[in-house]
DNA sequence: TTATAATTTTATAACTATTATAAATTATTT
DNA sequence: AAATAATTTATAATAGTTATAAAATTATAA
């Protein structure tokens, strides 16, 4: 049985370059981990995990990557506190909630109103890209009386 | 004519000790400094400012007072980049909305709907507090044709 | 009021995430 | 295949934040 890796490189070169992206061996690794991993991953995260298949990625490479995967618009940045960047891939429209007991970031549906009559309150501004945060306690975390 | 500082400092401080915090010398002059200055300023910002009339602050005490202000709900801490933390004293229900052009972060009113039909996404979450944050260029920018 | 305890601030150092730089490499175009 | 442009690497520098211990301040209790 064969291996699709050259199938799916192949897929994900098509996806940089319809991008006006240059396929290069990092942008392909960091986009395809970033589909497979929709958990919201740290630069770090991504860095330390491509390291065991690419070794002598650099930092700096990971970061030139998500800088043109997101400038290009095929995923986008979330800062939920100050310090850490975290990547999603998921570009869709949906919300963020970061739970304090465990640290899990979930996703959650919007309702199409919801950034229709946000932009209500924003007459007479372009607007590139929005996101709604949300912080407390997950379902789990707040059953467990934390 | 009387200057007011000292019922500027006693209101200040009823509002920290109701909060359940000492009205310490730096958490009284940061929480003044946020009611006065409503556009969103870096945690270096207030130091520098505050250094003027109170030399000998540290930093530390600029970032322990807001983590404490923070913790209490008189301030909230606004991420819209990876790197540096602003602060708010709008703690009322409202979005920011950062200019690419300018940098200017603006506040925008939400409508209470978006707000409560977020949460519709949010069955079984406790939310403690939430941000709507957008991007792109503000009027006077678009209008300028960056 | 004085003594005691708890909290806060200061000064400094350490840490972490990110950005900048220049040389080397890789990809694209001619 | 050679030339050009873009990207990556390796490293250093920067910036923002957090940790630590001693000093100072504030609150509580005697």
């Amino acid at each position: 049985m064969p291996m699709c890796a050259e199938h799916s490189n192949e897929r994900l070169s098509r996806k940089l370059r319809s991008a006006g992206l240059r396929p290069s061996t990092a942008r392909v690794h960091v986009l395809r981990y970033l589909d497979r991993n929709r958990n919201h991953p740290t630069v770090d995260q991504i860095y330390r995990s491509l390291l065991e298949s690419l070794p002598g990625l650099s930092r700096a490479s990971v970061y030139n990557s998500l800088a043109a995967l997101g400038r290009a618009g095929l995923v986008r940045p979330l800062a939920m506190d100050g310090n850490e960047l975290r990547y999603d891939s998921s570009v869709g429209d949906h919300g963020h909630f970061r739970c304090r007991g465990c640290g899990v970031i979930y996703d959650f549906d919007l309702p199409p109103a919801v950034s229709a009559s946000a932009a209500d309150g924003l007459q007479g501004f372009q607007v590139d890209r929005h996101d709604f945060l949300a912080w407390g306690l997950c379902p789990g975390c707040a059953g467990a009386g934390r």
